[in-house]
DNA sequence: TGATTATAATAACATAATGTTGAATTGTCA
DNA sequence: TGACAATTCAACATTATGTTATTATAATCA
């Protein structure tokens, strides 16, 4: 049924059609845009569409999809440097730096007209990505106040991006990070008591 | 263009409409609710939505205003009650007791398959009250630390609750709130140092 | 209460979007 | 180059959408 062939043809179609949402996700809300909007502004035939995506929903998760990905990866390359330390920053300075880059698209999946749970999968990648280091530092605490602990932070984390991110980044990477790191190990403290290790 | 009456006719076509999606999201996704899927299971006609609701994304954010106003209303009755205490309890509290009660709905606007912007309104509904209290007690922390303090601490408040609600309501009220307390309070004294009056 | 007025609900309609098909064409990759 | 796969195009049936006269019902008032 489904096209996701390697296919240089298919490929070049997939990015024009997940080029073509996200243009016109800064333009109007999600549920104004049709099939049909994106395969025209993107000089293609309708039914190309069906070939790749079931519908306008489908196009979009893959959009969110192919974004954390790429941020897992980024998570990955620095996983290493986060053992022992006492901060987040080696594996947040990155992330960061992906959404700067990337800021486009993030606001099209972050802005409260996408019709998406993009929130809930980052907060998902957080929450396993996080999990680690706390389990690390706190060998010994109550499973339970430990996912607790996991779900504030890993949800106060995405407070803390959508934040910076409506305004523009208006404060310096390294004041967010120093906050985060606060917010974070503070919390934490105060509810698991002092770590047992770094 | 769009009806707004108070005719018993229009309340209760806008009554059998929002329960009528309600219904709908717990058995599939948004993305496949139709108008016509709403108002034959209601037993009315499809035009009758259309006096009331421009499509189907305008009757899920009336039903999501439904929620945010009745919790608002929840909060105002006990704002009083958090004057001069160092704790959300009496806040929080009955928050907790309305989620409880209007679980199905709750449900629904949570899921991940519902398409909206629940969360973020969630968030600025803890973000405008949540304000008030964190200022009272730290007078003159800086403006910005604060505001990524409580867009931390909002965001992570709407984390514990959603793991509290996908887990059942799993562990009791009493110890859900002793963790927000030490969460938020921890987090926030680590970030603005110890908090000037109570 | 019964007549009057206002407006909500309905049925019918025209239009647009969707999803699929088969044939012709074009681009890929071995 | 040649076999293959993807795109295009046109056409189609189906479904969803949005609007408009008409009918039915609720609110108002003598």
């Amino acid at each position: 049924m489904l096209n996701h062939s390697d296919d240089r043809r298919a490929r070049r179609s997939r990015r024009l059609l997940k080029q073509g949402l996200s243009e016109l996700l800064r333009e109007k809300k999600f549920s104004d845009i049709s099939v049909r909007d994106i395969t025209d502004r993107m000089d293609m035939n309708r039914g190309t569409f069906y070939l790749h995506y079931t519908d306008t929903y489908d196009l979009l998760h893959n959009l969110e999809e192919d974004v954390l990905k790429d941020a897992q990866e980024v998570i990955d390359e620095h996983r290493e440097e986060i053992k022992g330390v006492n901060t987040l920053k080696p594996i947040f300075s990155p992330l960061l730096d992906y959404i700067v880059e990337h800021r486009n698209v993030c606001e099209s999946l972050f802005g409260n007209n996408a019709s998406s749970d993009f929130i809930g999968k980052l907060h998902q990648l957080i929450y396993r990505n996080g999990s680690e280091l706390i389990c690390r530092r706190w060998l010994n605490a109550p499973k339970e106040r430990m996912e607790y602990l996991m779900n504030f932070a890993a949800y106060g984390t995405i407070g803390l991006i959508r934040r910076w991110f409506d305004t523009n980044m208006g404060i310096s990477k390294k004041d967010l990070l120093d906050m985060a790191d606060r917010l974070i190990n503070g919390a934490a403290v105060q509810l698991l008591g002092e770590p047992q290790q770094l």
